[in-house]
DNA sequence: GCCGTTTTCGGCCCGACTGTTTTCAGTCG
């Protein structure tokens, strides 16, 4: 069973819970449970086959002998009980928008929807005909808003329909824009997910200063958009006709230091946040802080005022997802995160040099790749284009292309560099792929050709974790020339999910041999995840941030990468390229 | 049912909006 499908499991424990009123600390906890176990670095399963069930945060002694009998016999006789007491129906309507547990569990007993497999469309039949809006604590309004909940929720799904973070940030620069041209509007900040730098985004949440909150929402509401989800006296959601829902907050200059804290979220964060305030008699909100029993509440114009009265210094967004930050920060230890500016190379880049690749060439070339690795101020980069297609060479041809690659390079790169007094220094690399059992996609002879080697999968993603584990282990010792592993899962946001592997096994031969794992920074890739980064880099592995580059403009991608090593915890010195050429060069070609 | 810079027992984040209500329940973030 996947860490996903637990997860479901457990939300759907807690569905029943709530519609029969269980204690409702007991479904907060079963929640977390859920929460915890979905977005778990390694499945719960191998959790469970290390004896450590137990270490999973939120699961306890109670859910822990659940889980453990569930893996041991393939069920488990609380959870079948549980989710036998309501009709099974109940759970396909619960991923429609507006409907919880309670109003499906009502619509499927008086409408009789008992076929789960057809149970939104037939609720949607029932809602045509007019059998919702007599119901109690049903109307006119509930029945029109369930039959479009419905039909947004057929055309695509909203509740798990994510966007990557380029797409989020070029839809919330829009808005912005529009925003800052009314004149009641003085500041626009983009917070949510999108602040803390997520992979992929679901709403698109801000927050705005303004003098006038309902002439500020009335413009917001004049943005193209399909619907008006809500709207009220502190902001407004709209879903775009893209699909996006933005959510606007208005506050005055005063407050808006506890609502940037609060709009920013985690959820979990604030949840940690105002337990711990809770601690200290502070009650947090987006308002402000409420002191003891008092009814005043202390306003912040800025965060960093706003943690310093919690009694903790500011906390990075991407670090807000109670990953042990609030306690970091409680003890002032919280990571000196590494910073865009510190970039000082890149190694994953394809150049347009056509050699008959296993994969896609890029589109640009060396030249004015070099001249805008240069206007970034870059002192090194590394050419990675994939290796030549082995199907359709010889190994003879494919060491011949290979020096005839590397004469080219350095033929161009001379006459560029004199005319550039070296600003920005080559290595010549080859991105290889790593077969399917584990050998390298390059003849042994052709490596004299390179400086070094990023290998990665690009096939067979459906391996058993022991054999991708094998697999991975062999490439990394296939040739010394091997230094960097490309977007280590092979995930493709929203696509494919990446690999399964014994990462720990992995780290730990990573940082024996000294052999970097990357973090590519395409926005469909964000690959090392964060979660695993903060793992990788607690074992103390080299970690590199590249762009992958196929197009000019894919080298700005940079920082997309950085914000994931940032929300794994990354300082400065945990990511290699940070350092200099002269340290690279010993690394990359000693 | 979980958990500990306040605790191994006694707590558990805080608020908005909508619709159906006349004081609240449900859903969401």
């Amino acid at each position: 069973m996947t860490n996903l499908q637990l997860a479901e499991l457990l939300r759907n424990i807690v569905a029943v819970y709530q519609i029969n009123e269980e204690n409702r600390f007991r479904i907060v906890a079963y929640e977390r449970a859920a929460d915890s176990i979905k977005h778990l670095t390694s499945e719960a399963k191998d959790y469970w086959d290390d004896g450590k069930i137990n270490e999973i945060p939120g699961v306890g002694p109670t859910i822990a002998g659940h889980l453990d009998e569930l893996f041991r016999t393939g069920h488990s006789k609380h959870f079948d009980k549980t989710l036998a007491l309501v009709p099974q129906s109940i759970f396909p309507l619960l991923l429609v928008p507006g409907i919880g547990p309670k109003r499906a569990y009502k619509l499927v007993n008086e409408l009789h929807l008992m076929n789960e497999k057809t149970v939104v469309k037939d609720l949607l039949t029932k809602a045509a005909l007019h059998k919702i809006a007599p119901m109690e604590g049903f109307g006119e309004k509930s029945e029109e808003e369930i039959i479009k909940n419905i039909n947004t929720y057929l055309k695509g799904g909203i509740k798990e329909n994510r966007i990557n973070i380029r797409d989020a940030d070029e839809i919330a620069d829009s808005i912005k824009t529009f925003l800052l041209k009314n004149k009641h509007i003085s500041k626009v900040d983009v917070l949510g997910s999108l602040r803390r730098r997520v992979a992929t985004i679901g709403d698109i949440d801000m927050a705005i200063i303004t003098d006038d909150a309902p002439k500020a929402i009335d413009y917001f509401c004049t943005y193209r958009h399909e619907k008006i989800i809500e709207k009220g006296p502190t902001g407004a959601s709209l879903l775009l006709t893209n699909g996006r829902q933005v959510d606007l907050r208005v506050q005055d200059a005063d407050s808006y230091g506890a609502m940037l804290q609060y709009f920013t979220g985690s959820k979990n964060h604030n949840i940690k946040l105002r337990t711990y305030a809770l601690s200290k008699h502070l009650s947090l909100s987006e308002y402000g802080i409420k002191e003891g029993k008092k009814n005043v509440i202390k306003k912040f114009k800025t965060e960093e005022t706003f943690y310093e009265y919690i009694g903790m210094p500011w906390i990075a967004p991407e670090l807000r997802e109670d990953h042990g930050e609030v306690e970091a920060a409680i003890h002032h230890k919280l990571p000196k995160l590494v910073e865009p500016s510190d970039i000082r190379g890149d190694f994953h880049i394809h150049t347009n040099y056509n050699l008959e690749p296993s994969h896609d060439l890029g589109r640009s070339g060396l030249v004015e790749i070099l001249d805008r690795a240069a206007s970034l101020g870059y002192a090194y980069i590394g050419i990675s284009d994939h290796n030549p297609s082995v199907g359709n060479h010889t190994e003879e041809q494919i060491i011949d292309i290979m020096k005839r690659r590397k004469a080219f390079y350095e033929q161009q790169y001379s006459s560029w560099s004199k005319k550039n007094k070296n600003s920005v220094q080559l290595f010549i690399m080859l991105e290889i792929d790593i077969n399917p059992d584990g050998d390298l996609a390059l003849p042994t002879k052709a490596f004299e050709y390179i400086d070094a080697a990023i290998i990665s999968i690009h096939s067979s993603f459906q391996q058993t974790r022991d054999d991708m584990t094998k697999r991975l282990i062999k490439a990394i010792n296939a040739h010394p020339k091997v230094k960097i592993i490309g977007h280590p899962t092979g995930r493709l946001l929203g696509k494919r999910e990446g690999i399964e592997v014994n990462w720990k096994e992995i780290f730990s031969l990573a940082v024996e041999k000294q052999i970097a794992l990357e973090i590519n920074a395409h926005p469909y890739r964000l690959d090392l995840p964060d979660v695993l980064v903060y793992d990788a880099i607690k074992q103390k592995v080299p970690l590199v941030i590249d762009s992958d580059t196929h197009g000019l403009g894919d080298i700005e991608n940079m920082p997309y990468g950085v914000s994931v090593a940032r929300r794994g915890w990354a300082e400065k010195d945990d990511i290699w390229n940070t350092f200099s050429y002269n340290d690279i060069s010993k690394w990359l070609k000693p």
